[in-house]
DNA sequence: AGGCGTTGGCTAACAACGTTAGCTCCGGTG
DNA sequence: CACCGGAGCTAACGTTGTTAGCCAACGCCT
């Protein structure tokens, strides 16, 4: 994996093309798909550099030995300074798993934003939704992570999940539909990670049947 | 809640009425839907009365005061007992984690191949989906439970997942959009118990989009 | 009736976890 | 030169899952 991903994130600006808001209320019948940006992509908090090198450490430790590997021990150790020193630079383990989750939501909203731009009306949701799942395999134990609990909303940067759940609404150009389909492509992430589908199963034609489920027809 | 739900499942016998296997085969074209069960429902594992007491302990200790209060000092304390004597019924909190979900399973499988039994082809997936989502929002950490870990495959009752999985295959009449539509509840559910939608949605025309896409046109 | 093993409780304890308190050292600034 | 804040440290607390070892009660077999 890229171990530079927290410091990539806090470092690119990509400006996100502000759309006109007529189209919000277009309504799905005869759309051009896909809808243009609209929400603005929010930006980073400021981090100092040790925090940075601390997230990123995280990161790669998550990655690599799994969450239950994910402590402040551990962590602490990776960097090479004991657990209590952290708090110097973190208030805590939840703050630091929000910042990776944040990691992960900035990621998904660049990729599936600039996958939307690339593509036309017909292969959107396929294309969108291979994207989605391409990134959480690529990063099981964040998207995981993302997924755990109740997402301490408040100390999220405000406007991020709306901002990364976007492409979903481009591609369908109807605001239900579009959180179905997000909902849809986190379930099969889900238990494709987790091995839960039934053993031998071809899970692309299992992706397939979901891209044509959303595809209007 | 219902506090006897372990019980419940432990003593009801259900004869699933086993179909001929030529309709796997049959393929989705022009299929009569719903599809006949064929699955048999897996005989649920002896438990000991006591260990069906604690299950049902851990399962309203789960519920009333949700996963962060299921430890082995708290559920033995509403016992009345101390927690290494739990160790003298069970092998440890993974195996009442693991009891707990085969209660999912049991309760869902239950619940949705009646439901199918009792609709046509029209509206199969959107009941389904209805009472597939019933099933999670009544059980909330139960279901919730059934998602964190990849889901220790080895001791869980043999065949009751697929048993449990099987009402969407007699839904759909074919096995990936069936696995695809199974992904889009769980993902669904997920999402709205944790309450990750954007505030305000009306989630019923979110689940009423999702048995859209998914109803055949 | 009497020994005896199994069942099911107990306490004490361990390792690992997140976290807090309080000390120290070191580098920059007045 | 004084000092002050940043960033490390150790010690410790409370919780968690879990193990070891002890003991009382009950049923059973001779």
């Amino acid at each position: 994996m890229s171990t530079d991903a927290v410091g990539v994130v806090a470092a690119s600006t990509a400006a996100a093309g502000v759309a006109a808001a007529g189209a919000v209320a277009a309504g799905a019948a005869g759309m051009a798909l896909p809808v243009a940006r609209i929400a603005p992509r929010p930006v980073p908090p400021a981090r100092s550099a040790r925090v940075t090198e601390i997230l990123q450490a995280a990161l790669r430790l998550l990655e690599d030995e799994g969450a239950q590997s994910l402590t402040m021990r551990r962590l602490g150790e990776v960097l090479g300074i004991r657990a209590p020193s952290l708090y110097k630079h973190l208030p805590g383990k939840p703050a630091v798993e929000t910042a990776l989750i944040e990691t992960a939501l900035w990621e998904i909203g660049d990729v599936l934003h600039r996958v939307v731009d690339a593509s036309g009306p017909d292969d959107v949701v396929g294309r969108l939704l291979a994207e989605y799942r391409r990134y959480a395999l690529g990063r099981p134990n964040l998207y995981r992570l993302t997924a755990v609990d109740p997402l301490g909303r408040t100390d999220l940067t405000p406007g991020l999940e709306d901002w990364s759940g976007e492409p979903f609404y481009r591609a369908t150009g109807e605001p239900y539909l579009a959180q179905a389909l997000w909902a849809a492509a986190h379930g099969t992430v889900l238990l494709e990670l987790a091995g839960r589908f039934l053993p031998g199963s071809d899970l692309d034609r299992t992706w397939a049947a979901l891209a044509r489920a959303f595809t209007v027809r």
